[in-house]
DNA sequence: GTATTTACGGAACTCATTGTCCACTATCCT
DNA sequence: AGGATAGTGGACAATGAGTTCCGTAAATAC
């Protein structure tokens, strides 16, 4: 079991350093967030911090367990579904635009200042792990040994936080449907055509 | 004409003091670089470094010019190829994979810390202007009112930054020509194929 | 070639933050 | 209840950021 009993106080005190961070994170950029401003947000000796966390990009990094879980069921839960190819990849997406949306502030005060280099390698991380675990199962087999595996898993990946990143700075006007059904028709055209002959001539007329 | 005449020296301190960052680059984490350690290393006085620029990130997004310029080039020379529409677009791409190859060991100290998000977001603004100039003259004549013009842009950008930081991560084993070869197999066809149908079913059989 | 303007150096100073330490207290665990 | 564990708050040295000032050096203007 993986919960090795670990003190309240101690669960208290995470939480409540977690939680003054988001709060934080929302009123101001996160490299000008200091030590002290979080232990003091979360009534905290600034000193218990350093007992818990050894820096600010620790606690930060420690807070994306959650997602991770969230995100691993979803792209189950596509894989599982019958339909076309297109329709069960990439079924992280649908979840990650939803999530970000819900909780858009705190996603857009993470992306805009330069600390959302830790958030956005985290999701970052988490995403590489879903799309390399799911290109095994099927990418593979249709395009063996044309591009290095990796190379596709960062391409996908890559635009996609891309496309999350714009569509929150852009306050995230478009419904999570739409853009998730932009993102996954470029990608998932992308990817999977690429042993078939060049596309025709621009039709320009219509 | 935009050149000022500025002073011999201020002119040669600018210089040392890029120089000097590119060598400190190498040797240690862009966080941990300190405005102390620059002046030093270009043998000036700390004062005089805030004479000219306002802070580190000041001086690390000012040594981005000479890049620009060439891949400008590179798009224009391009773009006034005859040739297939792939063979055209994102002309940028191979200009950029071989500038990055050429310095690799800049670049890998640039993309590795977290200081290379200055660096990246630099990159990443240039080659937006150009992919989004491109696209007016291209993109938008085929797919019209489709997908938002800006979303592509992001797409195809977030793309080729996350392949092209994965190239140097790996020491940039692959020569240039193949890695632009199959990002951009992947960018083209993903992005003037989203008016047709979807792709067969997997081919399985072979 | 001289006068004027501009840049440089370097020290001194203020301020904010980090990270560590310690003795004391509060809380939890069983 | 009593030992273990966690939290408190203050003191500490160390480091770096910016700013200011003034004497000196160098470039530019004429």
């Amino acid at each position: 079991m993986p919960t090795e009993k670990i003190d309240r106080r101690s669960l208290r005190t995470r939480a409540m350093l977690r939680d003054a961070l988001i709060s934080l994170f929302q009123k101001m950029d996160y490299e000008t967030i200091t030590i002290t401003d979080i232990a003091d947000q979360a009534n905290v000796g600034r000193s218990t911090f350093y007992a818990h966390y050894t820096s600010k990009d620790d606690l930060l990094r420690s807070s994306f367990a959650g997602l991770r879980a969230l995100l691993v069921d979803q792209q189950q839960e596509a894989l599982a579904r019958r339909g076309s190819f297109e329709d069960r990849s990439l079924g992280f997406s649908l979840a990650m635009f939803e999530h970000a949306g819900n909780h858009r502030d705190l996603y857009r005060a993470l992306v805009a200042g330069r600390g959302g280099t830790i958030a956005l390698t985290s999701i970052r991380q988490i995403l590489s792990d879903l799309v390399r675990n799911e290109l095994t199962t099927t990418y593979d087999k249709a395009n063996p040994h044309f591009v290095p595996h990796e190379l596709v898993v960062q391409y996908v990946v890559g635009a996609f936080m891309a496309v999350l990143t714009w569509w929150l700075d852009r306050r995230a006007e478009l419904p999570p449907e739409r853009v998730d059904a932009m993102f996954r028709k470029l990608a998932v055209q992308g990817i999977f055509r690429i042993n078939e002959p060049p596309p025709p001539a621009v039709p320009l007329s219509n």
